[in-house]
DNA sequence: GCTACATGATTCACGTGTCAACTAGATGTG
DNA sequence: CACATCTAGTTGACACGTGAATCATGTAGC
């Protein structure tokens, strides 16, 4: 099923949709980003991995399973953690039930910090993301980002054989 | 002129696209990248500063007015430059007119690689991003950033008081 | 138990981005 | 001309991302 690519290049009013499409989201992400920095001291990976710990039972998530809940590459989050270790945000401590690995707790500082980002960032998505649409704009880009998940097989099980 | 915004918080409605808007674009970037990495071993920054000198007159520009073209910082493009000089793709050479000034010069090499590039890129951009779409969705997106860029007030004027 | 392999996590090298400081040549004013 | 000031471009410190290599611990097969 599916109707196969076409195997031409793209015209110039696709090349140039495209161009417009992450240049524009480019800026988007980087002022909503910026906004974060300001408001809060905060990254938005900072943002991630305090939303994933703040939302885990205890406050607290083996490092792997944090890395899987966010989907990031192991060396990543390990340099991102060693960085939010350093300000106070996180703690890690060493697991009892396997030797090899280790908690990554939320502390009160990150705690305290997470909770008062959350308005100030909403906000800033708010402000600049969802107020440039019209309501319909809003869910045409819902289903656009629908469709391309289905065209790049995310939202595939994702423990497949 | 225009709705005032108003002043709530986004409902989980538009936060949720928001998110898979985001996250879905990001792997559409990554993807179409190492798309251009793996076929001509080429970065986006690579492809952007080819393009730009390859359209310029003499395949040379001055380093200032490349950097204003591609609207990047001048240490982001000093770091680039650096990085390609090194490979070959690009030259650096005093500037007759301006001696603190230096024109980069588009190589041989770097033309060719950029030559070589564009019909893989091109595929790639049609084959991970405008075939995901319907016509009809594509030209919402393309809507959408035009919306974008009027809410961000790009599109203005550059130089004025 | 011992060897082989799988797994959890960190480390390293490198590319990449930002901002602030710096160097050196241009320019404008007395 | 001397001085302040502007401009072009580089450099350095740091944050961040990726992939490969490393290290230690767990687990399976014998």
């Amino acid at each position: 099923m599916g109707t196969a690519p076409s195997r031409r290049l793209p015209t110039s009013e696709e090349l140039a949709i495209w161009r417009a499409h992450i240049e524009t989201f480019e800026i988007v992400r980087a002022r909503i980003e910026s906004r974060l920095q300001q408001d809060s001291q905060l990254s938005s990976g900072d943002y991630r991995v305090l939303l994933a710990l703040n939302e885990a039972k205890g406050k607290a998530l083996r490092s792997s399973e944090l890395a899987a809940h966010i989907e990031w590459e192991r060396s990543r989050l390990s340099g991102q953690l060693g960085r939010m270790e350093k300000r106070g945000l996180v703690r890690r401590e060493p697991c009892a039930e396997d030797a090899r690995g280790a908690r990554v707790v939320l502390t009160e500082e990150g705690s305290r910090a997470f909770r008062a980002s959350t308005r100030p960032h909403l906000r800033a998505i708010k402000d600049v993301f969802v107020d440039a649409f019209t309501p319909q704009q809003l869910a045409h880009l819902g289903e656009a980002a629908a469709a391309m998940r289905s065209h790049l097989n995310l939202d595939a099980a994702p423990d497949q054989p």
